[in-house]
DNA sequence: CTGAAAGCGCTAACAA
DNA sequence: TTGTTAGCGCTTTCAG
């Protein structure tokens, strides 16, 4: 009573199971005359056939499923990424197994090890940690893997990461574009590599359009949060600096700055300019609304299933990386300098 | 040189693969001699032995996996959802595969076709639709299931809502300590079931608390939205009623609302304070910030995957629904009325 | 307590 | 073009 097997079909369509199984492959299909062909779908139809990847994956030791490696889905940066791999996974009839780490390296060893139990055949890494002896462990037993948002370091893995380096000058071009002249920056943790590439864009940027290059312009945020961020602005005000803009590592940063200005009386974008990074959501609802650079992080996702499928599909084609231009997205956090 | 079998453990440990597979499962371990038991765990840890769940799937007809059919993981109501879900599931050995339906009953269905091809053992379902044939059929099938956020009409399924009417009324008692006693309901579609019920909430909450029961204080909004929000509060406000404080029917339309405050020079929570409903993330930095009604998404998502268990386990296990206390959390948007 | 044998549903040689 | 045979890795009777 159960759903109908390959078997079945066969049986209810007078052919051996491999002639029907032949026939609803559509890869195999040429391999069988037409019209038994279309009798053997039609019966299948009828009998609401529903062919089981999971006898099929035995036999062909694929999974059809691939494993995604977030911290936590709960952190907004990650559904717009799993989206965009799922929109990609879908059509090609693969399905993704969702683990997260809570940037745990423990439990990421363990979750690693539940996915390849499954027969994953692939990973989509999205975890945080620069160096990363449990990956390249995996890609040296010869694991197909794509990184997300980070480039590996000493391994050779493909990745598809933002380029925050022009996203960086994107921001600091608005604001010169603006009239400002001596933009500070409050850099995300330099343990990431993420923040020390937009700390050195930062500077880079300020270089190239020949704005004042002062090394005290820059704070550094001892994470990536809000409390962090405030806490570097607090450091630049306490210093006695000059400037009437800031660039902050990622919004959250940003987020932390707002705080600062709403506790010292700064009135922004009138005094202080700020830029994110980033784009979260819910970012248009501030006061003043946000202006941020924005990540496509959707179609980082779907990037990195496509450089995956391409990998599983041929393993011996040579990595390769890549790197999505970002875009700034002009709100209310800038203005000319007052 | 790929990864060991379950007979490569047994010759290993010169056993039957039939006594290897007793021995590592601990369910029948006890048919087994401890010693040898020991032994083969020994060697299979040695060889690094990973079971593999796709064949003995094929044999038990137990997939290891279960479906969680959402609208959008990008909608931030989700991630937390599957998160929790997650961290019930991970610990009992099953996998979650996530599929979006974008609330397009077509792709529901074929996404909930693939789902079922791939033997999942079971469905969470966390879409909106009221009238559902869809579901009922799968519940005919014998489709094990369980519905989130909403309760299933004319379907025995079991489900978990947040118990939005206690959420309302926390709301209205809130205000009404403040001191306010006239206040206004944006609502929600009435075309959704939340809605309706945080609707009718609100009206017994104002009787209960001996308020002014006053029909025209209740606008609502065509979506659930901060242009539909926005909307909603400007009618009230332009049929000239006199009220201090409004419960949204969700913190999207609070957010319509704050769009109505700026472009009418109303200060809240002076002037007019709000409520939302849900909490999303990040609404603590908004000005004011929200006050609102937090829903424990995560728990709720547990408490699916904990009854979905169940419900696996014993199929014949009369359905049974929950509904989870919701918390208020005061934030800047509400204050005595000025 | 352990081994032998069969089979889950499907596909891939190989033969016819 | 189709059928036969075998087997993917595991569990589960059934004997021993």
């Amino acid at each position: 009573m159960s759903t109908p097997t390959l078997r079945d079909v066969a049986e209810a369509a007078g052919v051996h199971a491999a002639t029907a199984s032949r026939a609803l492959n559509p890869a195999t299909r040429g391999l069988v005359n037409a019209k038994t062909a279309r009798r053997v779908m039609k019966v299948a139809e009828q009998l609401g056939y529903r062919p089981n990847p999971i006898a099929r994956g035995l036999k062909t030791a694929k999974s059809g499923t691939i494993g995604l490696v977030i911290p936590d889905l709960t952190n907004p940066l990650f559904p717009p990424i799993v989206r965009g791999i799922e929109d990609i996974l879908e059509p090609a009839g693969y399905s993704g197994l969702i683990v997260n780490t809570d940037n745990d390296p423990h439990r990421e060893q363990s979750q690693i090890e539940r996915l390849r139990s499954r027969q994953v055949e692939g990973l989509i890494v999205a975890t945080a940690r620069v160096h990363h002896p449990l990956l390249e462990r995996l890609h040296d037993e010869g694991v197909v893997m794509v990184m997300v948002n980070r480039r590996p370091e000493g391994v050779d893995v493909p990745s598809i990461t933002p380029d925050d380096a022009a996203g960086i000058e994107l921001a600091v071009r608005h604001l010169a574009d603006l009239g400002h002249t001596r933009i500070a920056h409050v850099a995300g943790p330099q343990s990431t590599s993420t923040g020390v590439t937009r700390a050195r864009a930062f500077r880079a940027a300020i270089r190239t359009l020949g704005l004042e290059d002062d090394p005290r312009l820059t704070a550094t945020a001892a994470y990536w949060s809000e409390d962090a961020g405030a806490d570097g602005l607090r450091v630049l005000l306490d210093d006695g600096q000059e400037f009437t803009a800031i660039v902050a590592g990622n919004d959250l940063i940003a987020l932390g700055c707002y705080d600062v200005f709403h506790e010292r009386g700064i009135t922004c974008p009138d005094e202080l300019s700020v830029v994110g990074f980033n784009d979260m959501p819910f970012l248009d609802k501030l006061r003043p609304p946000l202006t941020t650079v924005a990540i496509p992080h959707q179609q980082i996702g779907a990037e990195a299933a496509r450089l995956l499928l391409d990998a599983i599909a041929d393993p011996a084609r040579a990595t390769r990386s890549v790197s999505l231009p970002l875009s700034l997205v002009v709100r209310g956090s800038t203005a000319r300098p007052g």
